[in-house]
DNA sequence: ACGCTATGTTAACTATCGTTAACATAATGT
DNA sequence: ACATTATGTTAACGATAGTTAACATAGCGT
């Protein structure tokens, strides 16, 4: 018989093999059994601390939600706006290549879940997403260092964009190439689209 | 027994639906099933036309190729190369809308598939993709359009993710918000981005 | 008019999905 | 020390996936 964890320890294990399977294989092989595999235990097993599928995705999209708005947060450092918005641009491209949890690539992965329930939470996840990126915006715009006549909304909406099509590139890529390299000049054009 | 049609006709039924399907309900509901329903025929039928399921994603890959191809050329009407990028964006935006089969839901449901053949198809759709908005952009450098030291590769992706975020944002949205009246701000961020 | 081929049907197969029931035992609290 | 609870196992279920085999017949070429 496999070791005894926690509940607690097993949702966490869990939540992160999912992560770690929507990475490097894709949703599809998101199932009761691969997870069960990869934890090293029967797939009954996970039911001892889930109740269904749908909560062990429900727990992972808070999980993911958790870890983006952290990761948002750190890069939010110094009292300048814009500078703040770039660090968020690297870090979450940087995150991307280091395979870290954060990363978007699992994001865009679970963005395909098409369970409605799930699918209500990712586009929840997005909004705050797109809502924290408006709110530095709608900051920088105040500050006179953004053009007052952009719409920051549709602003981060692009620069949601800038990470969602590199990472896309990327991934197809298979993470063998190092989007870092590329943020100064993603940024430079974001930047010089709507700083004044 | 349903009305016999041609193979020639049956593949071009299939492909359509299977369009209709990963817009509308999404990709985990491409089977066998869910086509033969549609078609209007037993589920083993679709064995007359196809030899496998990865026989028609290959197909689907190659239509919506075609008809993405199809749809860039069109908007290449003058011979003015910014002009023509941007007309390029909305024609992008519009299609969404209109949900026509040209549409990037299909492609972004469609970069989903796990299998690694068509997902290698893929990879190549999108790198066909970038090349050609590269082209366009290395055209409006040589003509003085476009700031010399931007990244034509580079500053291609961020074009493809002003269309995936706006289309990831409206397909959340319940596709009721139209990605047409955003396409003036959006191109103005890229283009002041990128232009001289 | 007739035969062949292309297109359809029904039935059934294997694999895998998520899930439950019945049972076993390690770990914990008293 | 012992009862309780939490975590594990094996076996099995019904749905559904993609696919094949055996058979039926519409419709085209001659």
């Amino acid at each position: 018989m496999q070791m005894r964890r926690r509940t607690t320890i097993r949702r966490q294990q869990i939540v992160d093999i999912i992560r770690n399977i929507i990475s490097s294989k894709g949703i599809e092989y998101v199932t009761i059994s691969e997870i069960a595999t990869r934890i090293g235990t029967s797939k009954t097993a996970i039911y001892r601390h889930f109740k269904s599928k749908q909560d062990i995705l429900s727990l992972l999209i808070d999980n993911i939600e958790e870890t983006l708005m952290e990761a948002l947060d750190k890069a939010i450092v110094t009292d300048d706006p814009v500078q703040n918005l770039k660090n968020v641009l690297l870090a979450h491209l940087t995150y991307a290549r280091e395979r870290r949890g954060t990363s978007f690539i699992v994001i865009m992965g679970a963005m395909q879940f098409s369970d409605a329930f799930i699918r209500k939470k990712i586009s929840q996840l997005i909004q705050k997403y797109l809502w924290k990126i408006e709110k530095i915006l709608t900051s920088a715009i105040k500050s006179g260092l953004v053009k007052k006549d952009i719409n920051p909304r549709i602003s981060a909406i692009a620069f949601l964009g800038l990470i969602q099509s590199t990472v896309t590139v990327w991934s197809y890529k298979n993470f063998n190439f190092v989007p870092k390299r590329i943020h100064a000049q993603l940024w430079n054009i974001y930047w010089q689209g709507i700083g004044v």
